[in-house]
RNA sequence: UCCCGAAUAGCUCAGUCGGUUAGAGCAUCUGACUGUUAAUCAGAGGGUCGCUGGUUCGAGCCCAGCUUCGGGAGCCA
């Protein structure tokens, strides 16, 4: 028997967001739009109702005759109710907006208490915000980062397919626990309060859901790379998690890293990427998120007047963007940047709290003064002494000089992107392809190389130079959306004793 | 995990030297006014001063411990 029900076409939707109604702005058409109310505001002539749906950042007003509306229908449209307007598109006869809809019925879906809806018409501390994370999103502010997230995440699966990248979804669930990228969260089916032992008194994990002990990923990259050697260029794009006790502004517990793997490129090839992928999911924000970043530009530069004269940013958000957009990233060393280090000012003046001397790791107080003080701009950082890095990374043939006869011990050929604010936002490498070279630093750190033998078989079998980077995608947003903690970049953040929503 | 700071009305905050009944702005409610723009004006309601203990005739304020939050550091993306 056929359905009596008519097809209905994506046209016909038997509503309209805002978004599209603002842009073609049909006056003189009756539509429906469905929505939050943000503001309500009443007057002997008219009712005014701020209305939006998350589709912009941008409200449509509707405007209703007070006798129009009933009593009990009128005392339920208040801030945070949900509605459905049907009315004509009309010039509005007011300053604030070009078109405005004329009410001809409203159907509240969903009241919202005003004595109990905790958002206000009004500013909120980004602190009390992160308290609701589950109504957040209704704000002007979170709206816009949710919705720049978005065009990121968008942007960045289509820079990596229209580069010829193979999308690749690397176990979130993994048995190695040699990659040493930090404090791991196990994963278990186990009783926690009577697990079972083995003779000598430690859990039995054979008898677990795997088999074996397992835990959340810290990183798809050894994954990846197995992917880059047969597809040539892939990407990961996936939730990581790191058990660290981290309580900054730039660590969660659980955040999306993208983690391209390229066979065939080596450090200068990277780097290229590096640079020209970041640049260009910023390009697609600038070119798409238009009324948002205007949004979250004003919002900042609010802000910035209540700071003291000397701790003012010298560029707006927008023009933060553009020039990183616009201008090279600078490209050094470790060794140079050493150098530099050590000439500093505040190295003379003995204001860093931390030493500098070739072979120490940078500190954030050294990475800052590189990129904020002396270049001012995004910089590379390679050739990093070997010590001080993982494993997999590519040696350097040489060991470090200075040019002026000093040798200094080895390198790897790997590359940190520092991004000002920020600090670290990508951070990559060559890998070492050479087999007998990368199973003796495997031995020499204290990593089992049977436990990788799947991994160290790329090596074996068709071995070939390659490399790749990790970006951490949120502190890509963080640095985008001008936002001052990673966790606010997040709809609902995972960070030590915060785990509500 | 370490260092520093904070916790007072729904929100943002003030609270003097330890002293009577803890205040303001915004929000909410009521009224007035108005094609309004986070409207405006007037009035009203609204408090376990984070928790536990201590000092004191008397603690929002002083002391100790705890909890939570924020900033910085480390770890890193």
């Amino acid at each position: 028997m056929r359905s009596e029900r008519k097809p209905v076409s994506f046209e016909s939707m038997p509503y309209q967001s805002i978004q599209q109604l603002l842009k073609t702005a049909p006056v003189g058409t009756v539509v429906t739009v469905k929505g939050w109310v943000r503001t309500k505001r009443e007057s002997k002539n008219a009712v005014f109702i701020a209305l939006n749906d998350g589709s912009t950042i941008n409200t449509i007003q509707a405007v209703a005759q007070p006798d129009q509306l009933a009593d009990d229908v009128l005392r339920l449209i208040t801030t945070g109710a949900c509605l459905s307007v049907t009315g004509e598109l009309v010039e509005s006869q007011g300053s604030g907006q070009a078109v405005e809809l004329k009410i001809s019925d409203v159907l509240v879906y969903g009241p919202a208490d005003p004595d109990k809806y905790p958002l206000q018409p009004k500013r909120h501390s980004l602190e009390f915000l992160r308290e609701i994370a589950h109504l957040r999103p209704r704000t002007n502010t979170f709206s816009a980062v949710l919705r720049i997230r978005h065009a990121l995440a968008f942007a960045v699966h289509k820079y990596f397919n229209d580069n010829g990248f193979y999308y690749l979804n690397t176990p979130i669930i993994t048995a190695s626990d040699a990659e040493g990228a930090g404090e791991m969260f196990r994963v278990t089916t186990l009783d926690a309060t009577k697990p079972p032992l083995t003779d000598d008194g430690a859990v039995d994990y054979s008898q677990d859901f795997f088999g074996r002990e397992t835990n959340l990923t810290v990183s798809g990259q050894l994954e990846g790379e197995l992917g880059a050697m047969a597809l040539g260029k892939i990407y990961t794009f996936g939730p990581t998690f790191r058990a660290e006790n981290s309580n900054t502004t730039r660590h969660l517990a659980e955040f999306w890293m993208i983690e391209p793997e390229i066979a065939f490129y080596e450090l200068d090839d990277n780097m290229a990427l590096a640079e020209d992928f970041v640049k260009t999911v910023i390009r697609y924000a600038l070119d798409h998120c238009a009324d948002d970043l205007a949004f979250l530009d004003n919002r900042l530069k609010e802000e910035e007047k209540t700071k003291k004269k000397e701790e003012q940013s010298e560029l707006s958000l927008l023009e933060k963007l553009r020039f990183v957009v616009d201008n090279e990233f600078q490209k050094l060393t470790y060794t140079e940047a050493i150098e530099i280090l050590l000439n500093s000012k505040p190295a003379k003046k003995g204001q860093f709290q931390y030493e500098v001397s070739w072979g120490v790791d940078l500190q954030s107080e050294h990475e800052r003064y590189l990129v904020e003080k002396h270049f001012k701009k995004p910089v590379i950082l390679t050739n990093y002494p070997r010590a001080i890095k993982a494993f997999y990374m590519k040696q350097d043939d040489e060991p470090a000089t200075n040019g002026r006869g000093d040798v200094f011990g080895p390198t790897v050929r790997a590359m940190d992107v520092l991004f000002p604010g920020i600090g670290e936002i990508i951070g990559g490498s060559q890998r070492e392809d050479n087999y007998d070279k990368l199973v003796a630093r495997m031995e020499e750190v204290g990593i089992e190389p049977d436990a990788l033998w799947w991994y160290l078989d790329t090596r074996r079998f068709g071995s070939a130079p390659h490399a790749g980077f990790g970006l951490g995608f949120e502190r890509l947003v963080l640095f985008v959306t001008g936002m001052g903690n990673i966790r606010d970049v997040i709809p609902f953040p995972r960070a030590p004793k915060q785990a509500e929503f």
